[in-house]
DNA sequence: TAGACAGGAA
DNA sequence: TGAAATCCTGTCTA
């Protein structure tokens, strides 16, 4: 075996945890480390940290990457991803030693092996019109077949061969998984109609145009392993980094009819834009299948709620059925970490067809990853938000804590409070309001959007500041309104409610202030803070404020909010209100 | 024919 | 831990 090379930007730890230097301290002649002038060492992006950070994510998840060291994962889901791209034990084993600068760990190596063992147990093969369950184990199939999870979803012949209805192939993957078994799944696509989609090098709006590095290079690490092992997978990109286009990108790729599964109507009319100002797609070959219209076309985008709504709890998934009846070559998955449950009983159907899953955040381990990892495929693709700061495709921000305490007589209510009210109390505490106005002062040339969560403090909020808020009563054209002259910079302080973390067609900010917000939800904050990350045209950076009642359950969901954005990164000034300039009441206790 | 609103679902 | 958002359809009004 070859000596790791001290140079080199990688440590392998036996928990499995990988930390990769991102930049090398800069040596002279003599070996002493170059100091610039204010007498800092000086640094260099590590010459191998780009090669590394690719090689990684293969088969790592990225959990933490602030700016000198990222530290990686390796967990069996994130193996099973590798293993469902061909990727060998040994040609992760080879990565390590070559990138690692520390000898590798025995038992890191022997559990990769073992995991990635385990994915070849079991496969899903074509055989003419059915799918069958194989291994080249037969224990292993006995194995399984002693859950009934299982039993029920297949049969057994005479000859002990186990067969799986095309109907039940997205089933028995998820239920295999959730028994420690990761199918590998080898039963191809159905080609679709073929469909020609070229992307236009010039928008119709008169825009020069074309697809971004990564953006290429996501669309081609989807498409890249021929007919049974591309076609399938996730692509997990910051909000603001150009999903769409990845999306795009693959369409031209694949060239198919296409159907794009969204959110929510307002993603459904921004897609079909898109396509029409940056695609050859004609006006109608581009269809809204929603509420108000239903047209099916050869691309045609719909929400997923539409997908898997019936008349009553024992009926057909009726709009799904008409879908069925076209030849998809393609579907796209929008915002795949807010796919509902039931659409994973209707994506069975879908297995045979392309699948595209694009997502802000990375799918956690919340028990959907399983789903997402068996029904829309693999991971295929991820960059990390600092790397798109750095190269300028998304704006820098600022984040910065305000803490305000609570004032003596709510104090003595939260004290007695049961648990979920003190979270109410402590978000809602009146003392945030004067930390509001000293901030709203400190950019008297921001735009400014105020993001919360209880509508009674919203309201209060917008006749404190005489600013219109935005909830989800406010109907369509008012809110078209609004965000028109918040655009224009007519309007300059805009209060939104829980619709900001849906309402895609939110105006750009470069301040955003979180007076509250769900309990601890890492997605939400990511969110919020990508409210502001539309790169400046001043390259200005854009600034995030989360007010939080000092020493309140509202800090410490606080905290956990947090993680995600520090995990890429990003880290939380604190402030305290008094500095602001805001009078604290004697006695407020802390 | 468009819109406003209610009611149910998850 | 709970509140608020979403979507769909269907009915009523102008």
């Amino acid at each position: 075996m070859k000596m790791p090379l001290p140079d080199n930007p990688l440590i392998v730890q036996s928990d499995r945890t990988l930390m990769l230097h991102t930049v090398r301290t800069l040596i002279d002649g003599k070996g002493v480390p170059q100091k610039d002038d204010d007498g800092r060492p000086m640094t260099e992006e590590h010459p191998r940290f780009a090669e590394a950070r690719d090689a990684l994510a293969v088969f790592a998840e990225l959990e933490k990457s602030p700016d000198y060291l990222h530290t990686y994962r390796i967990t069996a889901v994130s193996v099973w991803n590798a293993a469902a791209l061909r990727i060998t034990p040994e040609a992760i084993e080879e990565t390590l030693h070559e990138l690692s600068c520390v000898p590798v760990p025995p038992n890191v190596v022997a559990e990769i092996r073992d995991w990635v063992e385990r994915y070849g147990l079991l496969r899903i093969e074509r055989s003419g019109e059915h799918f069958e369950l194989v291994s080249d184990e037969r224990t292993a199939l006995e194995d399984i077949l002693g859950h009934e999870s299982i039993r029920k979803l297949c049969s057994v012949d005479d000859t002990g061969r186990v067969w799986v209805d095309g109907l039940q192939r997205g089933s028995i993957k998820q239920a295999l998984i959730k028994i420690g078994f990761p199918v590998d799944d080898r039963g191809g696509y159905v080609d679709g109609d073929p469909l020609s989609i070229e992307l236009r090098e010039t928008t119709r709006g008169g825009e020069p145009f074309g697809l971004r590095p990564y953006q290429s290079g996501a669309a081609a690490a989807f498409h890249a392993g021929g007919s049974v092992l591309g076609g399938s997978g996730v692509v997990v990109l910051p909000c603001g980094a150009g999903k769409t286009v990845v999306g795009m990108g693959v369409m031209e790729l694949i060239g198919t009819k296409t159907l794009i599964l969204t959110t929510n109507t307002v993603a459904v009319r921004q897609w079909r834009e898109e396509l029409l100002d940056k695609t050859c797609l004609t006006e109608d070959e581009v269809g809204e299948y929603t509420g108000d219209q239903k047209v099916v076309c050869p691309v045609t985008i719909t929400t997923y709620q539409m997908l898997t709504w019936r008349r009553t709890k024992t009926d057909d998934f009726e709009h799904f059925t008409i879908f069925s009846k076209e030849n998809w070559g393609l579907v796209i998955y929008d915002e795949v970490h807010l796919l509902p449950a039931p659409i994973f009983r209707v994506t069975a159907d879908l297995q045979a067809r392309r699948r595209l899953g694009l997502t802000a955040t990375l799918v956690r381990e919340d028990g959907k990853e399983d789903d997402v990892f068996c029904l829309i495929g693999p991971k295929r693709y991820d960059v990390p938000w600092k790397v798109l700061e750095a190269q300028g495709f998304i704006a820098a921000a600022r984040c910065v804590e305000v803490r305000v305490p609570l004032d003596a007589q709510l104090r003595g209510q939260y004290v007695s409070a049961a648990a979920r009210a003190k979270f109410r109390i402590a978000s809602e505490n009146p003392a945030k309001i004067p930390a509001l106005e000293r901030l709203v002062e400190r950019h008297p040339e921001g735009r400014i959007l105020i993001i919360g969560q209880y509508l009674d403090q919203l309201n209060h909020l917008a006749r404190h500041f005489r600013a219109p808020l935005i909830t989800g009563k406010t109907p369509n054209p008012e809110r078209q309104k609004l965000y028109d002259a918040f655009r224009t910079g007519e309007l300059r302080l805009l209060i939104v409610s829980k619709v900001g973390n849906f309402a895609i067609d939110l105006p750009d900010a470069n301040v955003a202030i979180q007076v509250s917000g769900t309990f601890g939800s890492r997605q939400e904050e990511a969110q919020r803070l990508g409210r502001i990350l539309r790169p400046k045209s001043d390259g200005s950076v854009a600034v995030f404020y989360s007010v939080v009642t000092l020493g309140s359950r509202d800090q410490e969901f606080a905290e956990k909010r947090q993680l995600f954005l520090t995990e890429q990164g990003y880290t939380y000034e604190i402030v305290e209100a008094g500095s602001l300039g805001v009078s604290v009441e004697p006695g407020a206790a802390t």
